[in-house]
DNA sequence: TTTCCATTGAAACGCGCGTTTGATTCTATC
DNA sequence: GATAGAATCAAACGCGCGTTTCAATGGAAA
């Protein structure tokens, strides 16, 4: 067992295979991606998939599984900071994360337009992304909306709160084919997304400060 | 010319194509929809979409456009409100008749999801739909986030608040998926329409209230 | 060198799709 | 009733897909 020629050319297509899958599978979505398409990128054999996955979605959900650990790595859902932030600090750190993280342009950045899509058109995977991944991210940001709103943090308006809050962060992900028709000489990149951070963190600080009490005409 | 008997099977046919049509691309989006489903729910030959139609995707077209002909008529914007109501209550009407299209189950509410999916997965058909339907629709929210924000009225802002609003909205449609496992015991359903667009409504205008203003810590 | 087995490769299979075909049925006109 | 044109029908076509097959390859063990 010579492991060192082995282990280069053994889990060589194997690896290639998933690296070409994620930005396939990340821009055109489960169904749309082809594996013709995955193996001719990864510069591999057409029956390559099926022999080291056994079929598509089996290599759909290895890239989801290697997507949802590598991806909180490069941006933490904190985004570094220390605990002693405030709960202002700590909703921009989440809501400017989450943006880069779906909106990422350039980058490899393919990995939260994966996670994005699989939650539009869900496949059998979705259950251990929802459980491995989104739980643990929402109930951050519950915690945070639950500070914010201090006495009046109820768990049923916690929750519908957390949700405007992320919708507003998803939003311009899925409906990005709108968005840029209504707004065409507006570029939703990498650049905006701290315009957008701020944007959606002041807009959610208001309505957090102000829900609940009677201010409004 | 017996326009009575000619009427009726004439265009009977071509009438009981786009009925069937309307649910179907509804609920599984053009793509993932079938010729052959639309033809055996509507009882007709499988030929009479080509024959009428042309092709699948002028089916497609003609449904989205009728779609939004009766849409708007069913929940009209303003929920036939009076011009003398406060911006209060036209924000509240305005997401109230939102989600009832977006969310209306039982009834024949797909409409909301075929304009829905047309905005995830969108066709050739996407910029008539952006130019009839959704950009007055996007120019009335935004006059009434106008209203709301008084002084603090800057058009970019307007923009972006009115995204935060419409987010709020769409995001029960798009993320669904990912709701019913976060909280399975939760159904959003059409009971649920009045609480959701209650919240939505007034975090959105406890939002507009303060955003601009500095009084959160 | 020979044998063996995991891996690769080219080709094809089976299927479902949108679409087309050509015969058949129906109906308004003569 | 005869006829022409519109509408319907069963059947098939061509295509791309995921998957399978089976021969060719090449390094490890004998």
């Amino acid at each position: 067992m010579e492991k060192e020629l082995l282990a280069k050319s053994d889990q060589d297509t194997r690896r290639r295979l998933m690296e070409a899958a994620g930005p396939i599978f990340g821009r055109r979505g489960f169904k749309a991606a082809t594996v013709r398409e995955i193996c001719r990128s990864a510069g591999v054999n057409l029956a390559a998939v099926n022999y080291h996955f056994g079929d598509k979605l089996e290599l759909y959900s290895m890239t989801l599984s290697r997507c949802m650990q590598g991806g909180l790595a490069r941006h933490p859902i904190d985004g570094g900071l220390s605990l002693t932030a405030t709960g202002a600090e700590r909703l921009y750190a989440f809501v400017h994360s989450f943006l880069q993280r779906i909106l990422g342009d350039g980058n490899p950045d393919w990995q939260g337009q994966l996670l994005a899509r699989e939650m539009m058109e869900p496949t059998a995977a979705l259950d251990r992304l929802v459980e491995d991944l989104i739980r643990p991210m929402f109930k951050q940001l519950c915690s945070i909306v639950s500070e914010l709103l201090g006495a009046r943090a109820k768990p049923a308006l916690v929750i519908l709160c957390a949700r405007s809050v992320v919708s507003q962060c998803v939003f311009y992900h899925h409906s990005r084919p709108v968005l840029q028709r209504l707004s065409p000489q507006e570029r939703i990149e990498s650049q905006q997304v701290q315009r957008l951070a701020r944007h959606i963190t002041d807009f959610s600080l208001a309505a957090l400060a102000g829900i609940g009490s009677e201010e409004r005409g």
